[in-house]
RNA sequence: GGUCCGUUCAUCUAGGGGUUAGGAUACAAGGUUUUCAUCCUUGACACAGGGGUUCGAUUCCCCUACGGACUACCA
């Protein structure tokens, strides 16, 4: 039975998506891929409390930046629309009935203040199970305990109700995860868990399996953190009948925080200085600003391959792959069983990776949006030579400013280690006289101001070192950057006497 | 507390009954670059611990430790 392969990505809304879940998207996405299948998006928005505004779009937004593209699902559409469970409110409750009916589920009209108490009771005594389960269902508020005639009248009434599943007892559970392989986990351990709210929502388990079942999910890959649900979901699909068309499952290892321990959250972003996010957000609430990848600039590719080896490897030693390169050696088998701690360092290296990938002419093109954006046009040709000098220097376009300043604008300042390190008594005199020298060459290249300066050094019986070092601190400001003489034919000769002359007047 | 999952260099990981336990990032040293960066070479760095099974265990099993997830009318 070879079934179109179909998954899904179906987070909630509830605020920006994070790192760890466009790594689920992306791993669901390659999967897809890799089978020929169909990746879907759907949004699970059963918890109308904590809804954010915005969540939603930001999420299409950033899938659609990282170039993980579904085939169907909301804001695409597809033959199973819609792919708001809040707008397929409606299918969920005639199988939570169904379950009733069948004798796998029971209505409960426990208030809040009674379950508190059970909590609090369950928790101060020795009992394996501290939950809602089997062994203390018998003296709770349900359909179990209570006459019939109550339960009708109450339902009559309107009164509040949720449906949970009537989790059997001493049974054991058997499920496979394409990651872990087998899991085994007694029922007397498991709670009754709440199938359907009494606000009419049902809880991510029923909308889950339903959906799943319905929009003919083939492979559910999911965080983690889902896996000690796996044995209620098993059980959901047996008895809804649907078994035999039960998707398989791939629970995937945690994104974990880079240091110390624990799951990845915004705050380490905060705390350590790195985005935990792929695009900025602003928290509609409290108007919070939270940097993203893209605005760190970050190329999607980048992030994308650096996100795929968090958790994953093809086998190989290859560490670079496009997004079809990644879709078509992805495999579940090579997926980690633990979790991954985040590194930004090697995420910087697979920005610089792409960066200098890239032809020097889409680069100089975002790097002259930034030079716009501090009022400087140049020529396009110059820019590209100038793109093609520093790139190797740099982990982003934005860095180049830094690295490539001097191109563009004569240094306003002297790195004060330099000055105090090259700039001796001596110096003063002799780089006024190579300024004379500078001034005689004809025609002004990097080849004949190299052998001008090479030459003048020797008459002089100069150091050398000591020559090119404060001409270099003369012209860009300090000790960094390309070639000498390649970035004095850039500037031009009276670029270069002009700004000779002003280090002899300004340093010291 | 209970249930479940996990544990190979600092980090991401490969491997797997007999290996000099491999790669990448970061780090260190040297070379190249008369600068810096790149690049090249080299270096240091790991099978959590204890029991089994076995001729042999890092690999299989058990226990312990540690870590994580879950334990909501949240997903």
């Amino acid at each position: 039975m070879n079934k179109q392969v179909r998954v899904r990505f179906a987070p909630s809304p509830t605020g920006p998506l994070h790192i760890g879940g466009v790594r689920t998207a992306l791993y669901n996405y390659l999967f897809a891929k890799k089978h020929g299948g169909d990746f879907l998006l759907r949004i699970e928005d059963t918890d109308q409390g904590r809804f954010v505004p915005g969540a939603e779009q930001y999420i299409i937004d950033s899938l659609k930046w990282a170039g993980i593209m579904p085939d169907e699902g909301v804001g695409i559409g597809g033959p199973h629309a819609p792919y708001r469970q809040s707008e397929r409110k409606e299918i969920y409750r005639q199988y939570a009935e169904q379950l009733i009916e069948d004798g796998y589920a029971y209505y409960a009209f426990d208030t809040s203040e009674e379950l508190e108490k059970l909590r609090k009771e369950l928790e101060g005594s020795k009992a394996s199970n501290t939950s809602y389960s089997s062994h203390v269902r018998g003296r709770m508020r349900n359909s179990l305990t209570l006459p019939t005639e109550e339960v009708a009248t109450r339902m009559a009434a309107g009164d509040p109700f949720v449906i949970r599943l009537k989790m059997p007892e001493n049974e054991l559970v058997k499920a496979n995860d394409m990651v872990r392989e087998r899991i085994e986990v007694n029922t007397s351990t498991l709670d009754d868990k709440v199938l359907f709210k009494s606000d009419g929502f049902p809880t991510y388990h029923l909308a889950n399996v339903v959906d799943d079942h319905f929009m003919e999910i083939t492979h559910v890959i999911r965080g983690e953190e889902w896996l000690p649900s796996l044995p209620l979901h098993v059980l959901l699909y047996r008895y809804l009948g649907w078994e035999d068309t039960m998707p398989e499952f791939a629970h995937l290892p945690l994104l974990l925080k880079p240091d110390g321990k624990g799951k990845l959250s915004k705050r380490d972003g905060d705390r350590l200085g790195f985005p935990v996010f792929p695009l900025q957000w602003k928290d509609p609430a409290s108007g919070e600003l939270s940097t993203g990848y893209r605005e760190s600039g970050y190329f999607p590719e980048a992030f994308i391959n650096m996100l795929a080896f968090l958790g994953w490897n093809p086998g190989t030693e290859q560490e670079i792959f496009s997004v079809d390169d990644l879709a078509e050696h992805f495999s579940i088998e090579h997926v980690h069983k633990a979790g991954a701690k985040f590194d930004f360092e090697k995420a910087k290296w697979f920005n610089h990776q792409y960066l200098i990938r890239r032809n020097n002419e889409e680069l100089a093109y975002e790097f002259e949006k930034i030079l716009q954006s501090k009022g400087i046009t140049v020529n396009f040709e110059y820019l590209v030579t100038v793109v093609a000098l520093v790139k190797e220097r740099v982990n982003f376009v934005q860095e180049m400013w830094q690295q490539a300043s001097f191109f563009f604008i004569a240094p306003e300042s002297y790195d004060a280690e330099v000055v105090k390190k090259r700039w001796k008594d001596n110096i003063p005199s002799l780089i006024a006289d190579v300024k004379g020298v500078i001034r005689k060459i004809e025609p002004f290249t990097a080849e004949s101001f190299k052998d001008s300066v090479h030459h003048f050094v020797e008459e002089k019986q100069a150091n050398m070192g000591s020559i090119m070092n404060t001409l270099r601190l003369s012209l860009v400001g300090g000790s960094f950057g390309p070639d000498l003489p390649v970035i004095a034919e850039m500037l031009g000769k009276e670029e270069v006497i002009s700004r000779i002359e002003k280090a002899l007047a300004t340093i010291k």
